[in-house]
DNA sequence: TCTCCCATGTCTACGGTGTAAACTACGCCG
DNA sequence: CGGCGTAGTTTACACCGTAGACATGGGAGA
């Protein structure tokens, strides 16, 4: 082809690890984490999939990349309270994050955080801690016990029975429940009905940390 | 083939939808989680892949099967003690299990916890926590802190360096930690001296839960 | 200005995945 | 014996990550 421009001839601009990673981002918040292949990438950014290789070593390299960049949009809070309204600003700020890249979960859980950005991180609240006056080894606790709520998210297993569940059909729904009855019980006094959020509930994410914070504090008081 | 007996002639014995779910527990048990394809699976039961969709709806299917046979495996406590000492004592079986399936993990969180199996172990943690004198809305929170750990994990983002990490290049890693002073001091307390398992820590996981346990007990007392 | 090189992107290909559809082989039952 | 259902095989397709050879174009050096 003899450099026939292609609307706004987007490929002009040379590729860029950070443009690429940009693209990633962008495309895993449209097309959730199975759209993030090499291949739709690169379509993605009008150019073939092995034109990545170039800037990134491969789909693992990539995804560090992107916890690289979801983990530095998570702002820093305002240094002024004590430790745990410092931590809490903290997780909630991280929420935030995970709220709007719900596809960032998985790829934090499956790449773990040892990268730069997440030991930055990670050392910024182990100093929120030792300023809070926490041991080294109840940090070390705490940063387990806090690690996935400090990210944004908790563990949850449970999907609850959200707006969009009961159209297909509800009343197969609850003959499936039957024989549960104090998890149907529980499903409707819980239904939500404020719709929150997709992803996770506010008031849940919320209560969890708050609860272990408030134990956090018990135990650095009492030792 | 003219019917030649192979070796102890496995295949003869018909596929079982049974059959089919422990072989991929063994298979995973064996190669991790990355083993559980249909083509290896098939291999494993000598036999073409094909020929396991005649037991099972797809992957999909095969993996709600897994998750139905690894929540089958956690036992259920004598249920003698208090709402508190029942759940810890639930938590650790599940724990254990979780620790002989490591790959179950990930199975779980891919799958969800939708199927009678899981309805059932929730259904008898709401059992506890009901006669544990919980409202329904503070069960429900309940069920969100715990969730994870209810299923014998937590949600560990933190690989400590266990023993098999220093090995490549203790220097190049230290070099690599410059910069996260904090970090490094942690890492350092925490080596884990007493390799306690693979792929979590015992006393961390006792850790939260137990400062979960307590947060609850707290909560329930007061409201 | 000519030339060469190298960076960037492309093409082809390989082995892997899940699975749809057609086909084969066997046992059972009327 | 005829037929039918069941279990397993074969083939094929679309997708995945990626290794390796190739095309191309622009900038540096002669």
């Amino acid at each position: 082809m003899v450099t026939e421009p292609n609307t706004t001839d987007e490929r002009r601009t040379p590729l860029t690890r950070d443009r690429v990673l940009q693209a990633a981002v962008d495309l895993a918040d449209r097309g959730g984490n199975e759209a993030l292949s090499m291949r739709k990438l690169g379509q993605e950014l009008g150019v073939d999939a092995m034109a990545l290789y170039r800037h990134v070593r491969g789909k693992d390299d990539l995804l560090d990349g992107l916890v690289e960049v979801i983990v530095g949009q998570i702002e820093r809070p305002t240094s002024g309270g004590d430790w745990r309204a410092n931590l809490r600003e903290q997780a909630m700020a991280a929420r935030n994050v995970m709220l709007s890249h719900p596809w960032a979960r998985r790829v934090l859980e499956e790449r773990g955080t040892g990268g730069p950005a997440c030991l930055a991180y990670v050392e910024s609240v182990l100093a929120t801690l030792h300023d809070g006056g926490f041991s080294i080894e109840l940090a070390h606790h705490a940063l387990h016990v806090l690690s996935s709520r400090i990210f944004g998210f908790t563990q949850d297993l449970f999907e609850e029975p959200g707006p969009a569940d009961p159209p297909p059909d509800a009343a197969a729904m609850l003959r499936a429940l039957a024989g549960y009855p104090r998890v149907v019980e529980l499903a409707m006094a819980a239904s939500h009905e404020g719709v929150l959020g997709p992803c996770d509930d506010d008031v849940e994410f919320a209560f969890g940390l708050d609860l272990t914070l408030d134990g956090l504090e018990r135990v650095r008081a009492g030792a």
